[in-house]
DNA sequence: TGATATTGGTTGCATTTGCAACTATCATAT
DNA sequence: ATATGATAGTTGCAAATGCAACCAATATCA
């Protein structure tokens, strides 16, 4: 509890105050919280633009009920569309319709000030790398573990 | 989205796997959340084991409403006790109880091997340095920003 | 083939959260 | 003194979460 474990407090310190920050920047921009950009963002990036449940669910890190939730409200808001899987007749897709791209574009920028003035901007290039490698390193052993 | 903010994501990701498994291993051990902890461990340091509630807030990462429920359950749970405070008639100490300070002596070796396996086992001496010194100044320049 | 276990996803329910509104006290300044 | 504004903390209500139970559909294997 002295050293030893001091920057692990302090990691969670820093994540609640700036993922705080983030969000009530994006609030007062009349946009929808940082998930729902997560979410646009894997679907931008998945081939089709498509992804199933469980790939979404994994990619971020929400719990499946979770994610049925969160993907409900998306589908409410014309944003992404389910689509049942032919192959796997208990599966679905979750599909990115224009509107959610479009939304995914125009919180880009708002986040992405949000990143760097609250998060890169105090590292330097070497600094990130380095960070960079290190979280890397955690999350691979954490995932190795037993998952 | 390259490089250049793929260290927040990354960021984000290891928070909620991390705090995911942790969560997990606390919940079946039975034992309460984190952030019962959390205040536990706040009260534990403070001096005469007691903290006003918006210092506890503060010091917890908590909005105040968040708080005053979170002390709600920590009192039913008979760990911690309100009293009124004597100089500033609208406030209120958390006070530490004995039966609180047994249940954060009983927790922390079961989240201090958690923050070990999870988090410092993958780190070196310099680099827990490094990664502390990064954190550090990320957060007194996120609390400079107009708090 | 038929029994059993897994996997994909959703749903019900109880708990927790976030926000705005509210009460009460204190501080400041006329 | 009295109005004005800030601060401390709580509460009501709507929304989000976690968990276990649940319904398929698919795999596994005797």
């Amino acid at each position: 509890m002295t050293r030893s474990t001091s920057t692990w407090a302090l990691f969670l310190t820093v994540h609640s105050v700036l993922v705080g920050k983030m969000e009530s920047v994006l609030k007062s921009a009349n946009l929808p919280p940082l998930e729902w950009y997560d979410v646009l963002w894997a679907l931008e990036r998945a081939p089709g633009h498509r992804l199933r449940m469980h790939e979404l669910a994994h990619l971020v890190v929400l719990s499946r009920s979770n994610l049925t939730r969160l993907v409900d409200r998306l589908e409410d808001a014309k944003l992404v569309e389910r689509e049942p899987s032919v192959d796997d007749r208990r599966g679905a897709y979750c599909v990115l319709k224009p509107a959610g791209s479009a939304l995914g574009k125009k919180m880009w920028p708002v986040y992405e000030k949000c990143i760097f003035e609250l998060f890169n901007e105090h590292l330097s290039e070497k600094e990130d790398a380095a960070l960079n490698a290190v979280l890397r390193r955690i999350l691979a052993a954490a995932r190795a573990d037993k998952e």
